[in-house]
DNA sequence: GATGAATGAGTATTCATTCAT
DNA sequence: CATGAATGAATACTCATTCAT
């Protein structure tokens, strides 16, 4: 049937992106067939194909919508007055409140960037936006004396990072574990790192000798 | 054709979980084929399935080998002198000193356990193994006065568990990283959460005060 | 959209005659798409359907194009002073000037006329034409005492017509051949026919007799 | 299912080209279906795919097939005693005892060999065989003094290989056309080229001045 | 009339798995 | 046990045709 409205259109590209996440997740990429997708989006099987080139360029629509809002919000950390916080909220709005089964996805598009250069271009993108906004939100409070960062500031920037890995890859692989329990150890830790000068008040009930 | 020795059995076995790694790193689980396998492997087609019922199950021989080897050398970790360098070995060995190839299975596989409940199986074990291994290994360390870690028992498990999975997860991501800056990294900050006592030293160049 | 003029339409109609003659031949009826088409047509994918029923209609009117011009030319040839001259020109016009896509799309009408009614009419109508033409010019100049063929006016048409068969086909499946000695081998042998007469001049070489 | 014998396997191959021969014949090319034509040569889907690499493959398996077979009679009249005879026997075999879904695939087949290279192979292949056997079969006569041409070798040769052309393709297109008439006419006229000697003697029933 | 997005039937090809040899 | 030819279900993608605008 013949023309749509742009607002019909944009609808239309959201709901196939949003049927794929569900099947991709549920089914992984293969076993996902792009007839099922399409019916799950109320869409003609061959309306999927004016929309996206090929299913891999749907999987690489995907990965970029979902790395352009991570990187969206953690851009803005470097605007928050508070970088743990702003980490914490950013932290628990994508590795704690997403559904499991966009959590699903992460790994399944993580091993796909190694294959589909679109993937990958999302993922060195969102990488570079993190880092850029970390080293800015550091920065500037290190120079406001409100952090005192116990490390470098590169190595506490691989060490944030590698502690938002381990969540992200832990909430994938483990969907039962409590993830307030790992968000808590891991900001206490980045607290710890941030503001030594704190660190006697609170070990203090650690270490009462 | 003529009956195989046991030898020449278990090495036809070893070959298949050879062949099926390299492959299913190179194409992915899906477009890797079992007779491409088979001929990797140089054994006929119809032999792949005389050691594994399915291709399924060939990918859950493949988890489980790899687990069965982390578990291991993670396990030995209890034992060790020292708990910090114990670790840093574990993690050089298997985050860094593996071939590429494997680093890119263990997304696929991470996606798979959600999927194959022998993989879910794998991975909970090892979780379950290298978790207790810590725990023993802490424990003992923290009653012979070695380390005085600046937070709980669970806590520091968890924390040292993200840590590893981050590493994990950004050296399956992105290869071309610098392994070395991270562990690095992350054991740096491992042992200064283990022995705060000498925190003072590395943080007082950062408080002049 | 505009309502096009009469004139505009016309060349609408040819445009996509013309275009879908370069697609055809470029790649055969089906591997050539009727968007495709429309869009060397620069015309819209709907516009094509307002001129032609279906891509078989179209087929068929580049059929009946193609022949009424073959039609119109032999046809021509009845009114000839000299049919050996005439039809040498009309062969020449036809089946070497034509360019080399048209020659090829003659194999596939000719295919295809065996299974579309159609472009089979527009062949036997053609046929039809050119027997009469020959015949009707031949009995002239025989008459005038202008020829005196060595064979009947029966098989005399038979073999014109299997020449040109022959050239056509040629033609259409070898390009590379060189046109001009095929029609100059042609003629000679159709004016030996015509004329037997005139032999003794050509054969006196071999019948020193 | 496993293994067929070798025989087995021949009686396969050959099945599957004369279920395609029957397939493309009625459908055409791309209409014919891959699995109609393993359906028609008794075989399952994916076991046409042992046999040959593609649908294409298969085209120039039929090109190849029917294009030896032509090539070995007609070199076979080099070495016959009267040219004209055999030249006449190859060609009733060929161009009239043929069954008609045979004589539909030529043109299909002549207008795949712009696209087909096997199929352009086979095609230059048969010329090449049918041109040397006609010159190597008529130096050998006019040698023996048994024939005379009227015309020169290679006009000759040309000359032959349209009608053979024209009997061909006027074969395959008017499947209804009386096949002897046109043999007579064309035989008739290649024997008064072969023979200008004993032109005298036929002619004069047509001209009794 | 003109447009071109939407439809959905249609198909070559692949590949996990089996089983006659 | 070992082989590898055979099976046949499964699927991404195309494209002639339609019709709301």
């Amino acid at each position: 049937m013949p023309r749509l409205s742009a607002d019909q259109q944009a609808a239309r590209r959201t709901r196939l992106l949003d049927a794929a996440e569900r099947c991709f997740a549920r089914s992984g990429f293969h076993a996902a067939t792009m007839a099922e997708i399409a019916r799950a989006a109320r869409v003609s099987a061959g309306a999927a194909y004016i929309y996206f080139r090929s299913k891999e360029d749907l999987i690489a629509g995907i990965a970029a919508r979902d790395r352009e809002r991570l990187a969206a919000d953690f851009a803005a950390i470097a605007e928050a007055p508070d970088f743990a916080d702003a980490l914490e909220a950013c932290a628990r709005a994508h590795l704690i409140d997403r559904p499991a089964h966009k959590r699903r996805l992460w790994l399944e598009l993580g091993a796909e960037a190694s294959r589909n250069p679109a993937v990958a271009r999302s993922h060195r993108g969102v990488d570079r936006v993190v880092q850029t906004a970390f080293r800015a939100a550091l920065e500037r409070q290190i120079v406001a004396g409100r952090i005192a960062p116990a490390i470098g500031l590169d190595a506490l920037v691989v060490v944030l990072r590698l502690l938002g890995d381990g969540l992200f890859h832990r909430r994938a692989v483990e969907p039962d574990a409590d993830p307030e329990a790992l968000l808590a150890a891991a900001m206490d830790l980045v607290r710890r790192i941030l503001v030594p000068a704190q660190a006697p008040a609170a070990p203090r009930r650690r270490r009462p000798a």
